[in-house]
DNA sequence: CGAGGCCTTGACCGCGGTCAATGCCCGTGG
DNA sequence: CCACGGGCATTGACCGCGGTCAAGGCCTCG
């Protein structure tokens, strides 16, 4: 149950086996049915969720109705709606199962208070964190930058997975654009 | 001289006279004319800016050669290229003056040094990216959702010193449009 | 006083969005 | 087992936002 997640923080940060102890007891299992919504707009308790199978989006909703993917997470990989799990503010993302999945949460609290008993988790964080910004930051460079079929084909390059895996209305969403454009790009390779 | 960037650390957090002290002899006061460069594409060596007076742009050039600007510092805030200097790599980022500037500055270095020597500064260290996430992801949804007359509406809003203490060009570059179009956008208000 | 940068305005056009029609795949119930 | 319905993907027609190019006016600074 708790290997993948085990060899995930030890690739992370230096803990001895109490403190690892400590830290899988705040993770609790959770299985999602497909398309089920794990966090929803406004949702204020928030928790972290680690992917152990299957397959996360997070996505928010436009003015049109329009949903706007923003990550994707697969086996091995953290979600979060983080802006809300920071400020503790309604969330303004959802977080979704694209796929039946076998999960693991921790609770805001519990990272809070992991955050003050064992210092080294602080690292952990930081890490995340760091992940998190730049992978935004090349996001948005793609967006000021890039055309539609070239983020496209740095999609196919960067993440093959996301593409081969999952249905054109997502990856569309995911790259801002409208599934009938995503279309006509393909054909162009 | 180190007033301003005292108040800013005891605002996000605790600290003793003596490791108040440690922190602020990292800071190395730096003048900057206007436009200069500060830091360049492919440099290495990283520095965190603190901006005592003027204004500092973070910005990328895109293939075409136009400028994307996309964090703008004023005083009392902080400034970097945070990718390289999370990341130990050349840089894809510039930083420059926009106006004649006073600041502090930390290398990466004695930043890094401080994480190991001050737990709480790494604290300090997750506020400040915590808020760069926030405003990263702020900036991507704007993009997402809005189109340039409400983004232009938006930053009037949320920024206007941007507005009124910049030239026209900057702020269309920071908006992501062209300045022809901020130009046309001005008098539909 | 001249030169160069910045801002504005006009003409034009292409990327990508919307709407609509059609085809395809798949799960569900008769 | 097949028939039907609904969601997803594709394709075409159309169009509007915003980019590019170019010209002209204005301000600043040497």
């Amino acid at each position: 149950m708790y290997t993948q997640l085990t060899a995930y923080i030890r690739r992370e940060i230096k803990v001895t086996d109490e403190q690892l102890a400590q830290i899988l007891a705040c993770f609790k299992p959770l299985l999602a049915k497909k398309n089920e919504i794990l966090v929803d707009i406004d949702q204020t308790n928030q928790r972290m969720f680690f992917v152990r199978e299957g397959c996360l989006r997070k996505y928010f909703t436009q003015v049109d109705g329009q949903e706007a993917t923003s990550y994707i997470a697969f086996e091995n990989m953290f979600a979060t709606a983080l802006t809300s799990f920071i400020a503790e503010y309604p969330s303004t993302e959802c977080i979704q199962a694209l796929e039946p999945a076998k999960l693991l949460y921790i609770s805001r609290r519990d990272f809070y208070r992991l955050l003050d008993n064992i210092p080294v988790w602080e690292r952990f964080y930081r890490a995340y964190l760091e992940m998190a910004y730049v992978n935004n930051t090349r996001r948005l460079m793609s967006f000021a930058t890039m055309d539609a079929l070239e983020r496209y084909r740095e999609l196919l390059h960067r993440q093959p997975v996301v593409v081969q895996r999952l249905p054109s209305k997502i990856v569309a969403s995911y790259l801002n654009i409208s599934q009938e454009t995503l279309s006509r790009l393909k054909v162009k390779v």
